[in-house]
DNA sequence: GAACTTATGTCGGTGC
DNA sequence: GCACCGACATAAGTTC
C-alpha cells in the first residue's frame, strides 16, 4: 500500500477529523431525538383541541425577561394604536 | 471536436438550461435590489427612533385578514390568562 | 375631539409611520411579485425535465466568487477523502 | 372566589395546557443542551485547524443515503459541465 | 461595538 | 389533511 504503517490508507489527521465528525453526529442524533419528542408534546395538544402556533407563541413568551415581555407588549400596543389596527 | 456543427461544445439542452438559469438570475438580482429597498426603509425608520422588529410585526399584522387577526389576538389572550402570563 | 387640530386623531408622528408601512408593504408586494415569477422558471424547467434542487445548487454555485468556489471545492474533496466519503 | 373548589383561580383546562408546556420547556431545554455540546465539539474542531463549515457539509453528506448521493453528486457534475461550471 | 455572515426556528406552499 | 421542503425572520457569532 502507499501508506506506511499498519492502518489501510487513513493518517492520523483522517482519524481525529473522522472521530470529530462522530461525536458530532452522535450529538445530532440525540438532537433529532429531543425534537422528535417536542413533536410528539405538540401533536398531543393538537389532538386534544390546543393550538400548536399559539402554544409555540406562549413558550417564547414564557422564555423571555417578565420586565421586556411586558415592554414589547406596551410597544406593539402603542404602535398598532398609531395605525389603527385594532 | 467531439460535437458536430458550428457551436463549441453546448448541445442545445445545455443551452436550453443555461437560459433557463439565467432567467432565474436576473429575477433574483431583481429581488435582492427589491430586498435592499425594503432594507433601507427599515434602516430610515430605525435612524428617526422606530423599532424595526416592531415594524416587521406590524406589516405581518395588517397583512393578516382582520378577522383572523382578531380571532388569533383573543385566543392569545386566553391562552396567556391560562398561564398567567401577564 | 382630543387632539388638538383638523385631523382625525392621528398625529404627525402616526402618519410618518404609517408612510414608513405603507412603503415597506409596496416593496414586499413587489418582491413576492418577483419571487412569483422565479417559481414560475422553475416549474417551466421541471415540466421540460430539469432537476430543480439541482437548478437552485447551480445558481448558488455561479453566485459564488469562481476562486472561491474551487478552493471550497477543493477543500470538501479532501475531507471526503479523508472519511472515505466516495 | 369565583371558582368554585380548591385551586387558586385555575380550571383544569388551564392546567393541561400549563403541564403541556412543561414539557415542551423541559425538552427545550434538553434540546439546548445537545445543541452547545454539538457547538463545543466544533470549537474544538476549529481550534485544531479544521474548517467548521465543511465539516457540517461532511455531517451532512454522510446523513444521506450513499446511492442518493452518489447520484446527487453525479448530476451536479453533469449540471456543471452543461455550464462550464468547473 | 456595529455591520455582515452564518445557524436556527418558524411559517407558508406543495405534493402525497 | 398531513408531512415535507423551501423561504423568511430572528438570533448568534465573527470580523473589522
Amino acid at each position: 500500500m502507499a501508506e506506511k504503517g499498519h492502518n489501510s490508507g487513513a493518517s492520523a489527521t483522517d482519524d481525529r477529523l473522522r472521530l470529530l465528525i462522530e461525536r458530532v453526529e452522535r450529538l445530532e442524533e440525540e438532537k433529532k431525538g429531543v425534537a422528535d419528542d417536542i413533536r410528539d408534546v405538540y401533536n398531543e395538544a393538537k389532538a386534544v383541541g390546543y393550538d400548536v402556533k399559539m402554544m409555540r407563541q406562549l413558550v417564547r413568551l414564557r422564555a423571555m425577561d417578565p420586565n421586556d415581555r411586558r415592554e414589547r407588549d406596551l410597544l406593539l400596543e402603542t404602535y398598532r394604536a398609531a395605525l389603527g389596527l385594532d
